[in-house]
DNA sequence: GTGGTCTAGACCACA
DNA sequence: GTGGTCTAGACCACG
């Protein structure tokens, strides 16, 4: 999987990663139990410091989306945490981006349009 | 309409301040035309600086939520754009939330459901 | 409060910062909303990068224990989420450590000493 | 006695063996006397590498739990140091778990129902 | 002035 | 060779 960071991005380089991340395993190009990049390899690819890599890292073991230890290197988990709800941080904004979405005239079905359009993809029952 | 701040946040309290603002906006709570308080007004009333408060209305001005001119003050726009589209940053937002959800076992429909918890609420056509 | 290092502990900096930090709270030495020293105000006080207090800082935060702003530094959290449980991984290291006590002799007792002797200090329904 | 390896524990892997053959001493799934497979077996029955295994063997017979002799392999020991106190470090531990209980809301009883529970277990008497 | 981020480079325990 | 820790020093957004 490959990792491209934003230049000018007001979101950190570190969150940028772990974004990708994430959406790599929803999407099914990272497959559970499949090995990540090294700490290095990734740091290397992608042209930063190997801190960074680290603390991506480091926040997807502490969010439960990784396996790190010393035998093994880095590797996505099997088995995800099934809370089947959003944190109130995501509903909240969520419900921001839906006010935004009517503000600017968008309808209910419009906006899920939009929602399908991302849903549809990879791992997830639809 | 009150503006209430989140005391650990993430989000600056200038982004908190124009998300609430739009928020309001969106669920009818402030109407076409409306007067907002005073920069000076609003910061005392929540306990802040007043320049913060300056550059939650600048960049409301400059997402088109709002006008300031010199004899009234500063008002909620009449006509907002309806572009009927997100912005590509509030889409890709979109898109992690929505991995995340996946990877949460969340179904399509159980997101949708979120969704219209909030679609429901004031202006827009649902 | 006062922090103190240990030297050649196994126990990385970071975590030892934030045990002693704990364990102020616990024993009442810091009150809820007490304002923490800033990253480098500790950092200088006891002699270590400021990164390190700041990974300190972090991990407190995540886990809820102080909360971290802009605004006003660094505050001990007014409340806590009272879960009344051990981690799951605290509850392993409680067994360790009993396992340990019984084979070197000590009765249930002995062991409740100790418990007592560290239960009586500060906070805390005794 | 069968040793599990958790997957991505902070704990390295030489100290869960440690970990878990003390468990078994003290809950008496080992016997005194009891001998333990050679390093080279046990490295092979949990798929690791002997040098770990021999960490944790050098570990346990410097704290006493082992003895080791040429003709008879690893054999638990017969007669532990009945210090019935625990180590300065074990004892710090406690503190900090005990710590974190309070801040949690624990009241001194929930904390010995938890340490009832793994004390009722084996030997020691209770 | 605050916390947050990032770098370049180093060392360490673990396996 | 791996992840984890730490340093010294820098820059940034926020308030």
């Amino acid at each position: 999987m490959i990792i491209t960071l934003q230049d000018g991005s007001e979101v950190p380089v570190f969150k940028q990663i772990r974004n990708q991340i994430v959406m790599g395993i929803s999407d099914g190009r990272l497959a559970p139990g499949e090995k990540l990049p090294t700490v290095r390899a990734l740091a290397e690819e992608i042209g930063i410091n190997s801190m960074t890599v680290n603390k991506a890292y480091q926040l997807l073991k502490q969010e439960g989306y990784i396996i790190t230890d010393r035998r093994n290197g880095v590797r996505v988990k099997e088995n995800f945490e099934q809370t089947k709800g959003l944190t109130t941080e995501s509903e909240q904004e969520l419900a921001r981006l839906i006010s935004e979405a009517k503000v600017k005239g968008m309808t209910r079905d419009d906006f899920i349009g939009i929602v399908d359009k991302y849903f549809g993809k990879g791992r997830g029952k639809v």
